[in-house]
DNA sequence: CGCGCAATCTGGTCTAACCAGATTGGCCAA
DNA sequence: TTGGCCAATCTGGTTAGACCAGATTGCGCG
């Protein structure tokens, strides 16, 4: 997903998802996709095969590509992953949940847990950040650094994990996040504030103050979203 | 990764971790691993493709195959999912930690949102438990069913598909834990326990019977391993 | 001994086949 | 007209062989 072709990746889902609409649905074959991307079917077939293991399609053999049956509604995680798929509200909502169902709880662990190098990566992910906001820039990427930094603090491996795939999955909304020169500002601000308190040991005040953080996340969606077209 | 010949793909990856860790985590070419598995070159790149895409190992255009740099450890995310790979004790742990964190806030916030679909499937469920108990059988996915409909009934869609993918790849471990039929039946009268609690909508008592319920999960886990050798 | 070029290796991509089961459409018989 | 059966067609699965261009390596020359 990372791939520099996994934009082909997408198109390919998009195109397929247009054809077959419904769940269980019977996607072009092989050969139909490669004539309409103008590739080989060996190319088409890497893809798939991808796909199939995301469980976004199955392939059966001599018959055809199904979209999956999906057991919980439209929208397949993959899908969601997509970057430039339109969020709809209820997405922005369910993600920024999900953030805080994992990073209250990884605030408070990390408190706890966090080793010197944890600390010395955040530190230099915070004077990052500050050169950032002094030049004028967004943090975009070095948020999302700060953040997985602390959940890497838990010592949690597959937490880590768990997480670092949400966050390259969210990426592409990052941009429009920190567009806003005074939302870096604050942001920035909260992160050396839960820095203090993760490096103090003070686990009660690491959730809290990443609660709020993450409060101010979600307002800003809500925002947006109550405003115009969903990004 | 439930395909059926998903048997390919870990021996695929067993033969290339082995490979590679005694190569500076270069992984042997395509060329040679077909040769090796005596399959076509087609076929190993489609499986490289999907290891590619979990991040377990790296393409590097003409030059190699290459481990994903581990940011966390030698034991990557995929391999923790492969049925098979012997468990130590550090994933154990951090499953069943990632699990409490998942599964308490699913109590809580299930007790506040579950639908009346979400209690029918619960009450189904139970009563399969229990028919399944009577019969001196073992509970298996009758109890991943039960605890993924508590993270489904938050309503929250992207979290309930973050815990399936999670119990998906921890699947293979259930039948040795449900082989003692004491356990069957203790995680069964608890089960009832936390149905009781979120039905009466108690977000306080469904969270406390919730972590004691993974409690105990967690020490015979912890008992396990203690014990002889690692499943 | 060190530098540079050439042979070699590697992933990336494409074409052209063959296989065997799934599917389908048309033909024939009732 | 209708029902059923068989053959042509389509599909994914798999393989072989070839070419490209950059990465890598190693040999030989200075």
């Amino acid at each position: 997903m990372t791939n520099p072709d996994s934009t082909f990746l997408q198109t390919l889902v998009a195109h397929i998802v247009t054809v077959a609409r419904a769940h269980g649905d019977k996607a072009p074959s092989e050969r139909e996709l490669a004539e309409h991307f103008n590739v080989s079917r060996g190319q088409v077939r890497e893809s798939l095969a991808i796909l199939e293991a995301m469980k976004v399609i199955e392939r059966r053999a001599k018959s055809g590509i199904y979209l999956t049956p999906d057991v919980a509604g439209p929208e397949s995680m993959a899908l969601f992953a997509q970057a430039g798929v339109p969020l709809n509200p209820r997405h922005i909502f369910e993600a920024v949940e999900l953030r805080k169902i994992h990073e209250i709880k990884a605030a408070e662990l990390a408190a706890q847990r966090a080793l010197p190098e944890n600390f010395d990566r955040l530190r230099d992910i915070l004077a990052r950040s500050d050169a950032q906001i002094a030049a004028g820039q967004g943090l975009y990427g070095l948020d999302m650094e700060f953040h997985l930094e602390i959940v890497r603090a838990t010592q949690n491996d597959l937490f880590y994990r768990t997480c670092a795939n949400f966050y390259e999955a969210s990426k592409h909304r990052l941009p429009l996040y920190f567009a806003k020169p005074e939302r870096n500002v604050k942001s920035h601000a909260e992160h050396l504030q839960i820095f203090d308190a993760l490096f103090r040991r003070d686990s009660i005040l690491s959730q809290a103050l990443m609660n709020a953080h993450l409060g101010g996340v979600q307002s800003y969606w809500t925002e947006i979203l109550d405003g115009d077209s969903p990004a």
